[in-house]
DNA sequence: GCCAACGTTGGC
DNA sequence: GCCAACGTTGGC
């Protein structure tokens, strides 16, 4: 299958692309999805070496930091039966678990964040998704013109 | 901290 | 199945 293309957003107070590349093998599960269509992302159309815009929101310059892959398939997320973590779900069980997640691995941080503020000034990109009015997916598919055209901004 | 936009929940 | 109430996201 043809490699596809994502963006993940995360708050660079949790959980930013420099702690990525401080993991071991550069390598962390990507837990606390708690949102249908994002799930159906990681679970129906991830694959392994699919490449990953990582995304830095709810900070001073919210925009692209880096590049990630996919490093597996999507399996269950196991916060979410953990009672002590913010990610808890009293109705998933372990025989039908409700949330899934995948391993993402770093593959390199931006000389500088492509901002937020900058792709919208770009006509390139006026219909990618993250540009869009209300959107609030954390997982989200960006085409390939999309990913070509940022990686050329970085 | 504000608030628009959106998703989820639950009563009916 | 409808929809009001509520919770969350995330830019600003």
């Amino acid at each position: 299958m043809a490699k596809k293309y994502w963006l993940m957003k995360s708050e660079p107070d949790v959980f930013s692309i420099d702690d990525l590349s401080k993991r071991e093998n550069q390598t962390e599960h990507w837990d606390g999805v708690r949102n249908y269509q994002a799930r159906n992302f990681m679970r129906d159309e991830m694959q392994v070496g699919d490449i990953i815009l990582f995304y830095h929101s709810n900070c001073p310059v919210p925009g692209i930091a880096g590049l990630a892959t996919v490093a597996s398939s999507a399996y269950p997320d196991h916060t979410q039966f953990d009672k002590k973590s913010d990610y808890y779900d009293p109705k998933s069980t372990q025989e039908n678990p409700r949330w899934m997640m995948v391993d993402v691995k770093f593959k390199k941080k931006f000389a500088n964040v492509v901002s937020l503020h900058y792709l919208k000034e770009c006509d390139e990109l006026k219909d990618m998704r993250l540009l869009q009015k209300g959107n609030r997916l954390s997982v989200m598919p960006v085409n390939k013109e999309e990913y070509e055209f940022i990686v050329g901004l970085s």
